[in-house]
DNA sequence: CATTAAACG
DNA sequence: CGTTAAATG
């Protein structure tokens, strides 16, 4: 079974160039968005509900803002949306979502620049990257079968992106973000892609200004965790980067079924 | 000699909707525009500067907002942007051009709708038109030649739009704004296009919401004004229905050119 | 319903 | 540089 995680920067947007024909044919069972930007009232139908499709929305009390979703070919046996802080959870940043033995966690992880294109908002970014591993730690430990996937907004080392020495001080590539995904991976926590894939030049997302993506200026910053419970299953993990639609691109893992 | 009055609802909009084209074929000596909603440093040179023009811009301290411009074939002797009250002169909403002995004011007048969708703006709106109407008292009385050209946004009678039942309460035609207009007719001002025109069905503009252009239920709101001194000159008014690009349409007068 | 700017990424 | 929403008309 494939799980896919795409950060859609805005689902209105993406369904206008062809998320749906996509989604069609990505050949998935779970596939988890972030940056939906609506409410699911504000979505079309088919895109809401699509045929042969159960979903699920979790949006940001502001408007057009942050939120996820989630779009899988069985219904979940349960999905989370809390965190149990309310300044996390107004934000739509979170769906935990049980098939099974199975628990896929989709999740936008806070950007760490503020207002005023400063880095007031790491603090907030690093809290929150504690607390969902906090609250992740139990399954880990029992040796659950857990995906984390989404938009991490964080680069992990050189490899991971086009720029790195440029890169150093800007959010998303600052020490102290990338040692939270350091704790993760030291924890137990599997990089999916990396773990099959040693080289680099794969990313996930590249600026829209100038035409970056063309020249493959881009950073790796949407992942799939795996516990290792989980781990034992996944067959292979991928990067999509011609799907386009998005300032993102999807990236996947293929699981042995019998994950579930 | 012609003089043109145009609200272009965005003149950066509208020069993608072939603004210049449209300038090159008015044959006009003078063109007033309204709602250009930018600082002259905003537009494309080819619109702040076309060749054979000479231009003048008065724009809102708001951006994107309100903002006046005047281009001429020939320079003016002075334009005067200010009414003297800080409240009026920082919206952009006045050009006072004098060409030899004839003035002509380019004039945005405030619409009335307030913030909330409400009439909170019609206060505002009538001290503008008393507080212009004051201004112009004396070139009045003195016989002087001034066209007074803009967006009035008041329809004066029931025959200047086509739903008058329907709109007694809307702002633009409510009888305190009517009264506004009918006392600068009373003072001697001529609307030029009603002095040629008895009859209804000539708009200056139409919603935007449905299709209503189409089927012109519209207002008459865009007027030349002349002051006496100057309608002896007037040969001749109209309005240019069938030109796009705003959803207000051009209207003019021609002057026999012994006027300047 | 269309224009623009602001916030955010 | 692109998405969305807010203000204004």
């Amino acid at each position: 079974m494939r799980v896919v995680s795409w950060n859609v920067n805005g689902l209105r947007s993406a369904h206008g160039k062809g998320f749906l024909p996509w989604l069609s044919g990505a050949r998935a069972q779970v596939v988890a968005l972030q940056e939906v930007r609506a409410r699911a009232d504000q979505l079309p139908n088919e895109v809401r509900t699509p045929p042969r499709w159960k979903t699920h929305f979790s949006s940001a009390e502001r408007p057009g803002y942050s939120g996820v979703g989630l779009f899988s070919r069985d219904e979940p046996d349960a999905v989370e949306t809390r965190l149990g802080i309310p300044e996390m959870d107004v934000e739509g940043r979170l769906q935990l979502a049980r098939f099974g033995k199975l628990t896929v966690a989709n999740v936008y992880f806070p950007n760490g620049n503020g207002k005023d294109r400063d880095l007031s908002r790491i603090p907030f970014k690093l809290s929150f990257y504690r607390r969902l591993f906090a609250e992740l730690e139990k399954p880990l430990r029992d040796g659950g079968r857990v995906l984390v996937v989404g938009d991490f907004n964080t680069a992990h080392q050189d490899i991971d992106l086009a720029r790195p020495r440029e890169n150093r001080e800007t959010s998303g590539f600052r020490p102290e973000e990338r040692e939270e995904l350091d704790r993760w991976l030291r924890a137990g926590w599997v990089d999916s892609f990396r773990h099959f894939h040693k080289g680099g030049g794969h990313y996930s997302w590249w600026s829209q200004r100038f035409g970056v993506r063309e020249k493959n200026i881009g950073w790796r910053i949407d992942y799939v965790l795996a516990s290792p419970g989980a781990m034992a299953y996944v067959k292979r993990a991928a990067i999509h980067p011609d799907v386009s639609g998005s300032d993102h691109c999807p990236v996947s893992v293929d699981l042995d079924s019998a994950v579930r």
